[in-house]
DNA sequence: ACCTGAACACCGTTCAAGT
DNA sequence: ACCTGAACACCGTTCAAGT
């Protein structure tokens, strides 16, 4: 497992073969199916001993907000670490580390006092808003998989984005070239707690709504 | 293109490869990369073709809001016909098909009247919150690909789902075991749309606040 | 200009044979 | 009980050679 996360950690998802994992353990590639069913089951383990960690630690907040916005802000540290977890995550809905997901996010919005029959639609809401930008920076972190100065590449890629969009019709894409403008300076993580505020506040008002 | 399309629907995600394709065509695989860059191209070209008779249809209704429910339910149509379709825009957000999404999105946004600082924030969450859910039902759909009773077999598998989270531990799992109560009756399409009302009404809830 | 199809450099997975 | 490593059945992609 360790030497799988090694693997993924320091060459990128695709580098995570059997006949590299094998040559890391100095062993045969037939060897680890005596231990693992298949590549899926060891990138899900991989995956949840990363994600297992982000929630014990995120579950030592106060509010049941705040721990929501620390599972966040650890869930964007672990892909941000790890961006094959990104990828992971969100290839995969079943495996347990987005249950284990589910349940810490659920746990809160139970706290929160949202009546029952609301709980699974916030969740996932709240789970699949997660999902879907962790998938996005996984993707974006596999165009650069790894470098000394990452940031510098990263907004080096972001402002050659930027200037492609700025080149498209003006009538066609009015904003997405409003978006190019700002897309170079934007930060990753501000955007994904501002995503979670904007869940919780819809929530919010729906209860108001329901509860005068 | 098309050949394309229908290999991919008739046989599912894995079924698409260059061999696949040139027999469909009656011509050797090489032959296919006269047209074409490469495999990412193939299915990025494939996914804009139907993401974007979506977005047209979807831009005739009446208010802001409609539209971008339209958009959704169209998407989720495209998605439920085309299970490829979702992950495909799950994995790779600077496809063209994205892009399409995002500026459909944010000129409905734009009209809804949310500052303009504001508006990157709440079509990213719009956007990251179907492609979260893109990713999902695509996964969904890979588990049992082409069938002639689908709901049937959908239920089953939730039905599966369920039963094994219920045998979870009570005490760790409280939430995901409740939820298992549910999963198997749950809508997909009424979920997916609670959500976007759910990012709506936390926009409006912020806009408020903002100007009182 | 466009097509052919063998060849290359990989994969995940299996399995007879070993210890 | 666990490991070895060749073999199998695939991939995407390239490219000399054709028309």
């Amino acid at each position: 497992m360790e030497a799988a996360i090694e693997i993924l950690d320091k060459n990128g998802e695709d580098a995570l073969t059997f006949r590299a994992l094998a040559a890391h353990l100095e062993t045969g590639s037939g060897a680890i199916y005596w231990h693992v069913a298949d590549k899926d089951y060891l990138l899900a383990a991989a995956t949840d001993h990363i994600v297992a960690r982000v929630m014990a630690d995120a579950a030592r907040g106060s509010s049941p907000r705040d721990v929501i916005r620390a599972m966040a802000n650890g869930l964007f540290d672990a892909i941000d670490g790890h961006p094959w977890v990104g990828g992971q995550l969100s290839r995969n809905p079943w495996q347990y580390a987005v249950l284990r997901l589910m349940e810490g996010i659920g746990s809160q919005v139970q706290a929160l006092g949202v009546p029952e029959r609301a709980q699974f639609n916030v969740v996932t809401a709240l789970l699949s808003f997660m999902l879907g930008l962790a998938g996005q920076y996984a993707a974006g972190a596999r165009l650069f998989p790894r470098d000394a100065d990452r940031a510098e590449v990263r907004k080096a890629h972001l402002g050659a984005v930027a200037a492609k969009w700025m080149e498209l019709d003006p009538a066609e894409h009015p904003f997405v070239r409003q978006v190019a403008k700002v897309l170079p300076e934007h930060d990753d993580r501000e955007q994904f707690l501002a995503g979670i505020d904007l869940i919780l506040a819809g929530m919010e008002s729906i209860q108001k709504l329901g509860a005068p």
